[in-house]
DNA sequence: ACGATGCAATGCGCAATGTGCATAGTTTTG
DNA sequence: CAAAACTATGCACATTGCGCATTGCATCGT
């Protein structure tokens, strides 16, 4: 009987439908089901009613929630409270961050020397948005880090939660090039001329949404077609360089490419969003070590080089 | 993070020793070394202090026992519950008992024809008495059998539990036999003679109140000096067998080695006690199953030759 | 009504994880 | 001091879980 069973479980619950928790698990369709089934028989009744559409809850699982949400809280708040007992070195810290940002941003911010000097360990879990938030509110995650813009969907306001900006990007529309490096689609075109558009899957929860907010300032519509759909933002990348449409990618995210001439920005600069990096946490005491590192961003943040470090590494790419 | 592992703690910390632990919990000390260091990943923190002999929690251990108890009770309780609304086959029927009833009575028990006609499917969980007792109270398990005496230990008395006689067995005092089949000890000697006894260690619970009942009543003081001490019966009567002192123990364990003659009563049948076997389950509805095999039971007690099949059956071993 | 698509379960081969045995190092016991 | 007990770790093997491919069924769109 595994914790991961309730957390699908739960999954299953909100979704009523397989695939879609599948995915929200990050592991395949058939994978999912079978842990739904090992549940099923540790419990030794059906929790799910699978002749319906969409699948339902028996009265079994819907008696079942409520217990086993309050299993899954409890079990992650047990183990914070330890970490906090335990404080000091044998403690980890854990973060979870858009995909993104925990592949360009994370290993280079923690590596930074303001931070770096901090004897820290810690682990990243990188996921999206949605799930991202999940993991903080939950427990699972000492820290999460996100875009934020002020125009964005909000971003844990209203709770318990405190942030730090941590760092700066842009939010621009790339488009592959040819061999001359330039690029092959462009936003100033007749309007009946369809642009090939590789978007935010339903999943992604936030660049997505930012990507839109952009397009309906922008002077005219644009006339674009949706070619392909991914929650993640690499994934559009690689196609964008393929040639197969535009996108909307974070700066730090294409900024090899776009040195390397395989990708180039369109519309200007008018046509891209700067967004904050921030990180967020549970507001009010911590543990020792995510309290330590808490009060050493706090410091970093009133020094005025910290931030344009940032910038200036990207600038430079 | 597996259920299993909570129960691993719980065992370790009851136990303070890896090795009594695993043995318990019927795995090898590595494999259960291992799980308590799978747990603490997990947690993120140390919950045992290994550097101390025996081991000793953690401060983060000890926090974390109570809560760790509470997810382990809830996790069942929920099984449980859940099991009871699905009702009907998907059930199964959970015992728990004294590991010697659990090995001589049980499955004769539940094989017996007027049992056996029911189509159950069944668990049985062994364990000391005041395990089965926890078993029962936690949702564990539905059904507890146990020994009774009216003038034992009382058996969850005032608690929601009702109860229903399903045999008897008798509590007596046996010794090893020399190669003429004659007892090595008796209790008819000297005051100053010391008699080598074989006693129920603390964690048995019920037995050895039972035994030490009967010695207070005894006409004058036993001189018993303990040589080995042992929580299950089976242990004692193999130490009595290699004829290394006088064990109380019920008759039903005992009855193949007596008629076989390596064990022999001492005392006579004053020196002995009548125990009721009796079986017990939460009150008020249960599951279908657990209903459908209680009704039967009642029914069953109502027949003459129910409880005295069960007589018949250890008079003639 | 039909074809295309989506959904959940299952078979299969492979990957990952967990196990017991043997062993090493340390501590405790007699 | 030697023997026994305790805990962790290496290693080979066993077990379990995974993703891919597929199947059977239901839903959706034309």
């Amino acid at each position: 009987m595994e914790l991961q069973w309730l957390e699908d479980f739960l999954e299953i619950a909100a979704t009523r439908n397989f695939s879609t928790a599948a995915t929200a698990r990050n592991i395949s369709q058939p994978a999912f089901s079978r842990r739904i089934k090992s549940l099923e028989n540790w419990i030794g009744a059906d929790l799910i009613d699978r002749s319906t559409y969409p699948v339902q809850l028996t009265r079994a699982g819907t008696m079942f929630l409520p217990g086993c949400q309050r299993l899954v809280r409890e079990a992650y708040r047990l183990r914070t409270d330890c970490r906090n007992v335990a404080g000091e070195s044998s403690a980890m810290l854990t973060f979870t961050s858009l995909h993104t940002l925990a592949m360009y941003f994370f290993p280079r911010w923690i590596g930074s020397p303001l931070i770096s000097r901090m004897p820290l360990r810690t682990s990243m879990h990188a996921a999206d948005f949605l799930e991202s938030i999940d993991h903080l509110c939950s427990g699972q995650c000492d820290f999460a880090i996100t875009y934020v813009h002020p125009d964005g969907p909000p971003v844990l306001e209203g709770g318990p939660f405190e942030s730090l900006q941590i760092g700066k990007d842009r939010l621009i529309l790339v488009s592959g090039t040819d061999d001359n490096g330039r690029p092959l689609f462009d936003i100033d075109v007749a309007e009946t001329t369809e642009i090939p558009y590789l978007a935010y899957s339903w999943s992604d929860g936030y660049i997505g949404k930012l990507a839109t907010l952009i397009q309906s300032r922008w002077r005219r519509p644009l006339n674009l077609s949706t070619v392909y759909q991914s929650g993640l933002a690499d994934g559009l990348k690689h196609m964008a360089i393929a040639g197969r449409g535009v996108a909307w990618l974070p700066q730090i995210c294409v900024a090899e490419a776009m040195r390397q001439g395989r990708l180039a920005q369109i519309g200007g600069q008018q046509m891209s969003l700067e967004m904050e990096i921030r990180i967020f946490r549970r507001a009010g005491p911590g543990s020792h070590d995510s309290d330590g590192l808490w009060q050493h961003l706090k410091q970093c943040a009133a020094l005025p080089q910290y931030k344009s470090g940032f910038d200036a590494d990207i600038d430079a790419a």
